[in-house]
DNA sequence: ACCTGAACACCGTTCAAGT
DNA sequence: ACCTGAACACCGTTCAAGT
């Protein structure tokens, strides 16, 4: 297809590896043109071969934390498969710290978000709601665990010993599991409001 | 109390009153100390006499937006108070959406965080709760409504037009209306999980 | 096609000097 | 006490040049 000239030295994979890298041992503003370039070997002008600038490279790897779990079995039922989803990002959170919050800012409509997204949905229809009802639910859903996820990560709650964090997840996924199950269950008034 | 000196051209305030507007009008990338110092006709070192560094700048920035708002009337019901001051979180966000989303990733325990922390608590004991669940549950009700105000301040729900965004605030607040009713009536077998 | 050298406009921050 | 000028080490990014 393409003529071949010089052989590649790095990859954009390179890239994204070894920026990963930086970022989680050393923090966002570690990120440099110049430090990834570095541990590669390489000068900074060379990354712009395999990366159009810096905020494409930052792009690419907030959207890579998506696709570093994987959903959960589609045989499980639609709570668990909702459990585990939560809790993968969880964890996504706390191996990448100082990238995570960004996730919560971007636009929640590219490709491997919606990945995510459509999984959840697909659960809560499962669950007994109604396209529109589980898009709703799904938004306010994904809300609610990425602001917990970032507060553990960014460290919003330093202060507490990570016993009683962890029982506010705990906590946090018990009101959930009540309100959605009265939700689903038509005999409860409530699920009239939504 | 002080030799005088040379009387001052810039004050404090005036330094983080002028990176706010900057904040406001260009994002967090352009409150740089150039531009401040430019924007109030002073060179860049001058700011120095008045904020140690930039950090501490954005520091004081970040958390002025907690004093932004007042505190709703203590003569009203709790979760009227409660509903207040989520509302008056999100006005915050929609004012400084470059800001805003630094304070889910700070610690919780600044004075400025602790007055609004406080304020909660002391309506959800209010309601019925015991001092450890109030804070337990004021963690979680913090988390939902910055994670919230977040997401729609730096644009997650672009995709959607307003009104629905609004309609998902709603259903928010019902939920956890009826989550905290059920936690506050003795009869109702779910508050025994907390 | 891929990488480098040299260059540019910008950062944050210090230090000694002026008033 | 407060501000400035000059300086330093670092940014991201471009462009022409090498292989």
């Amino acid at each position: 297809m393409s003529g071949m000239g010089r052989p590649a030295r790095i990859s954009r994979d390179d890239v994204l590896r070894a920026s990963m890298a930086i970022a989680d041992s050393g923090g966002l503003g570690a990120v440099t043109m110049q430090a990834v370039a570095r541990r590669l070997g390489v000068t900074p002008m060379a990354l712009y071969r395999h990366v159009t600038n810096k905020a494409d490279l930052l792009d690419a790897l907030v959207e890579g934390l998506l696709t570093e779990f994987p959903l959960p079995a589609a045989d499980l039922p639609w709570d668990e498969r909702l459990r585990g989803l939560g809790r993968s990002i969880r964890e996504v959170a706390r191996r990448h710290p100082s990238l995570f919050p960004l996730l919560l800012q971007r636009p929640a409509a590219t490709p491997e978000s919606r990945r995510v997204r459509d999984a959840a949905c697909a659960a809560l229809e499962e669950a007994g709601l109604g396209a529109a009802q589980a898009r709703r639910a799904e938004r306010l859903l994904s809300t609610v665990v990425l602001g917990f996820a970032v507060s553990e990560a960014a460290g919003r709650f330093r202060d507490h010993p990570p016993s009683v964090i962890e029982e506010d997840f705990g906590c946090l996924e018990r009101v959930i599991g009540q309100v959605l199950e009265g939700l689903v269950r038509p005999q409860e008034r409530r699920a009239e409001h939504w």
